[in-house]
DNA sequence: TGGTACACTAAACGCCGTTAATAAAGTGAT
DNA sequence: ATCACTTTATTAACGGCGTTTAGTGTACCA
């Protein structure tokens, strides 16, 4: 339908993408808190209300950062798999879970604005929750190729559909329809030990403890994939 | 020395603490960024200015609350630690880990002062790092009563002392002259496996995806305690 | 009783997000 | 080329913010 990429159209599209920029930047320089519409029309050579030609206010700005950085995220996960066949599981868990500190590392401020701001009753809109899923999807994609491998003593657990939301329980069951809850479950606990690490790396919490974060996550990557049953 | 609480003192005293109480009900209610210098003014009835009789900034006052937070919890651990004999291995750190997660779900607010916020290249005056030592040390303490019992694809490692920053070295060698560097290693992997689903939860993602949070929480610990080789 | 240290206020500065009124410029049809 | 129009940007203002400075009253102590 929209075969006109009218020269307006373009224009706008190069703007947004500009005020992105320079919104990322101060991000990463001053945390999320830095992000100003003032500071970015400065820098754009423009007045800060010209700004809500593109964006209702700022925290829309912001969530669409935060939408961005998922979908980002997202990407990377999804490429890394898509270089590996399904029946490598082993390689396919350590895939995400590199690909996930890697990008968490080398974005910092992004990933703090994913996971470690918010308002205590906030909600995000839905296109921040639609990108979230994906990551999520990513992951449960590895556990769902890891599942047959699982020993018993992670398969045996009392967990029932009704445990977990429907926003999860919906597209999981649609997307991989031979799973019990219980690998849901599993996943949930996969994700968290996964982001603990990460999160004390970024938040800098363990650079203050230990010299090198990264052995805390290589060593807990590996428990996972042990965890799984998928060693040697 | 201090013998004399005089009468000026004790109303200080109780004004700061009026101060850090309408602080911390902001922070609650609006997260750190309704921390309000006017609003704290507004709700004790004085102007903005008068406060900066009792912090020299905002962000020294944010500092306090957060030390504050630290040494609540490293309180928390310690009592809960103190009602337990130190061969209870298995119980002491079941304690650790439930007080964690326990303070952590009361006082969200402070957890996110803690553990969310912070600026990118902000490092925290020496009172909140000490009191995060606390913290810290709270856990070793399990550690190094279970890590006789660990077994040995556990301490089997290739840790060093100089792997560690020094500040972590030196009151944990102090405190404990017979562990060895890995326990230090092992510390930081149950670190990581504590934080990673409480923050998930405190911030809101593990509610987003299952019912009741604390089921990933309770798994996540008795799977420690047997990493640890102090099942049954 | 006088003087001094302290607690506080008033006013201002320069930031901030956001809104309203307004002007300029691009677009498309006649 | 002219007109109506939509889109884009500006200016000016409002209220709120942290912070500083200067000045005021008051409690304390000699």
């Amino acid at each position: 339908m929209e075969t006109k990429p009218t020269r307006r159209a373009r224009l706008r599209q190069q703007t947004i993408a500009e005020i992105k920029e320079a919104a990322l930047k101060a991000l990463a320089e001053s945390g999320p808190a830095g992000i100003t519409l003032r500071g970015i029309a400065r820098e754009l050579g423009m007045t800060a209300a010209a700004l809500y030609g593109y964006f209702d206010t700022r925290d829309q700005l912001i969530s669409t950062l935060a939408a961005d950085a998922y979908n980002e995220l997202a990407d990377s996960h999804e490429a890394a798999l898509a270089a590996l066949p399904p029946e490598e599981a082993a390689s396919r868990v350590r895939a995400v879970c590199d690909t996930f500190r890697t990008w968490s590392v080398a974005n910092p401020a992004a990933f703090r604005l994913i996971y470690g701001d918010g308002l205590p009753g906030f909600s995000p809109p839905e296109d921040v929750t639609k990108a979230a899923r994906r990551c999520c999807m990513a992951l449960l994609d590895v556990v769902a190729g890891a599942w047959d491998h699982a020993p018993a003593a992670i398969r045996d657990d009392e967990a029932e559909w009704s445990d977990f939301q429907e926003s999860l329980v919906t597209p999981a069951r649609e997307q991989f329809p031979h799973l019990p809850p219980q690998a849901l479950g599993l996943t949930l606990r996969i994700w968290g030990r996964m982001y603990g690490p990460v999160m004390l790396e970024v938040f800098g919490h363990l650079g203050q403890q230990i010299v090198d974060p990264s052995q805390v996550y290589r060593r807990e990557v590996e428990a996972i994939i042990e965890m799984l049953g998928l060693s040697e």
